[in-house]
RNA sequence: GGACAGUUGGCCGAGUGGUCGAAGGCGCACGCCUGGAACGCGUGUAUAGGGCAACCUAUCUAGGGUUCGAACCCCUAACUGUCCGCCA
């Protein structure tokens, strides 16, 4: 979450910031006096509660002295009574407070650029040309045919939006999926493996809550939700932790399945894989000082990239602009992979600075000397294993509809 | 799923109603000692919020209760351990 005394501090200039992500001026302006109103009613209630507890500390010394405590018990009623109604105006701001700031958005970087939408995002680079094809070429669905992607049976074991892979495709899931995280190990990155369930203070840590539920599947009466991404459990393994500046900055690469409603995409992408209930996806996390974190965004924006480039995947960056970016980002640089099918490129990884953003909200803290300042976090895939397997096969079919694979995959199938 | 036991600071561990934010030890940091080191000695060593200095408030798994006052008593939950059942 952003930090309140900046909020006051800097007011109009965080007003400023935090249009560009389209957030309601009077939820700041509320944000502003809940946040006055917590702060005098906290200073009403440990006023009041250090006399009471010096008043209680008497107590005890003159029943000990066989004083008579009368007066003081009288005094002490009626501070307890003025007590509990202090308590519980605190309480009510605290709520109030709450619940406003932890549904504003993260501040972003003063370089990104302004826009509405992805149509707004800036390309900073190609990497590969698209090839170009001299037969009337397939999608991913209609060779998936053939190759082994079995929708109809995806729909039947769950609903749309979940697929079966058979045979060959089956293998070069998990042969990408072992070729990622071998990839990313050798960049430093140290490999995990998570629980895809996790409770709501976690979620609330990454900031998928509480704005964000209708996004989430939750299991029935557990109180737990399938993880939307890694990200979530891997940044969240220091919830409320204080690291030394020493072990920063610490890296970490995960494959999980990623479960997502996909509640506000309507009818997009219904047909085929590019936009699934689950899906797998290889996922970077760093935690830094905050000295680091703009280095690291490039050092992770570049191992997505290189491992695309390994692959041999035509595939260009850019920088999101404010209007388009996610409620934690502080900066976003997408990957978009070459589809040929639909002759433009499309999502295929997404690289997040989140600043002190998700630190603030997880706790998660570093100790340099005497202090404790917050970490900033980084996450980034690498990569969306159905999107590669897509991009894979719509990039590398023949014309009898058969798949040259890139051959650094060739040690893994 | 059933029965019982437990959950205290970075760690171990005392503490069963009144300066207990918490003894003691370990670890760690700094200083002394040493040619250097170990040993020894001394000092310091939680987090958050407010003043932003003294100091104040909160926190002994979490939430609720009893009490003038709770780490300590009561209730609920979570977690850990052990035994039984079940199971990959």
């Amino acid at each position: 979450m952003i930090d309140v005394k900046l909020l006051h501090k800097n007011f109009d200039e965080t007003v400023a910031a935090l249009l560009r992500k389209k957030v309601d001026v009077t939820l700041l302006n509320d944000l502003k006096t809940a946040h006055e109103t917590l702060k005098s009613a906290k200073l009403a209630y440990e006023s009041l509660q250090a006399k009471q507890n010096e008043l209680s500390r008497l107590f005890g010394q003159y029943k000990k002295e066989g004083k008579n405590i009368d007066a003081l018990k009288n005094e002490v009623d009626s501070n307890k009574a003025a007590l509990v109604t202090l308590l519980e105006t605190q309480r009510l701001a605290e709520d109030a407070l709450d619940a406003i700031i932890m549904t504003i958005p993260n501040l972003p970087d003063s370089d990104v650029p302004h826009g509405e939408d992805e149509n707004d995002n800036v390309e900073i680079a190609k990497v590969l040309t698209p090839r170009v094809f001299e037969f009337p070429i397939k999608d991913h669905v209609e060779l998936g045919d053939t190759l082994g992607l079995d929708f109809e049976a995806g729909v039947k074991l769950a609903k749309s939006r979940f697929t079966v892979m058979r045979g060959d495709m089956a293998r070069l899931e998990r042969a990408l999926i072992n070729y990622m995280l071998d990839f990313n190990a050798q960049r430093g990155f140290h490999e995990m493996s998570l629980p895809y369930m996790v409770n709501a203070d976690m979620l609330r840590g990454t900031g998928q809550l509480p704005k964000f539920e209708e996004d989430l599947f939750k299991i029935g009466d557990e109180n737990l939700y399938l993880i939307p991404t890694a990200e979530v459990p891997l940044t969240n393994l220091l919830y409320d932790e204080i690291v030394t500046a020493e072990t920063l900055p610490i890296k970490m690469t995960a494959h999980t399945p990623c479960f997502r409603k996909e509640a506000g995409s309507g009818g997009r992408d219904v047909r085929g894989m590019i936009r699934q209930h689950q899906f797998h996806k290889v996922e970077l996390v760093a935690i830094t000082h905050p000295d680091q974190s703009d280095d690291m965004l490039n050092e992770m924006v570049q191992c997505a990239s290189d491992l695309l480039t390994s692959l041999e995947l035509p595939h260009r960056l850019v920088t999101l602009c404010d209007g388009d970016m996610g409620f934690s980002a502080a900066k976003t640089i997408d990957i978009e992979v070459w589809i040929p099918s639909q002759n433009t490129y499309r999502e295929i990884s997404s690289v997040s600075n989140t600043r002190d953003f998700q630190a603030r909200r997880a706790k998660i803290r570093f100790k340099e000397g005497k202090t404790n300042s917050l970490v900033h976090t980084l996450n980034g895939s690498s990569l969306a294993v159905g999107r590669t397997m897509v991009a894979l096969i719509e990039n590398g079919q023949h014309e009898d509809g058969t798949l040259t694979l890139p051959t650094v995959l060739d040690r893994y199938l």
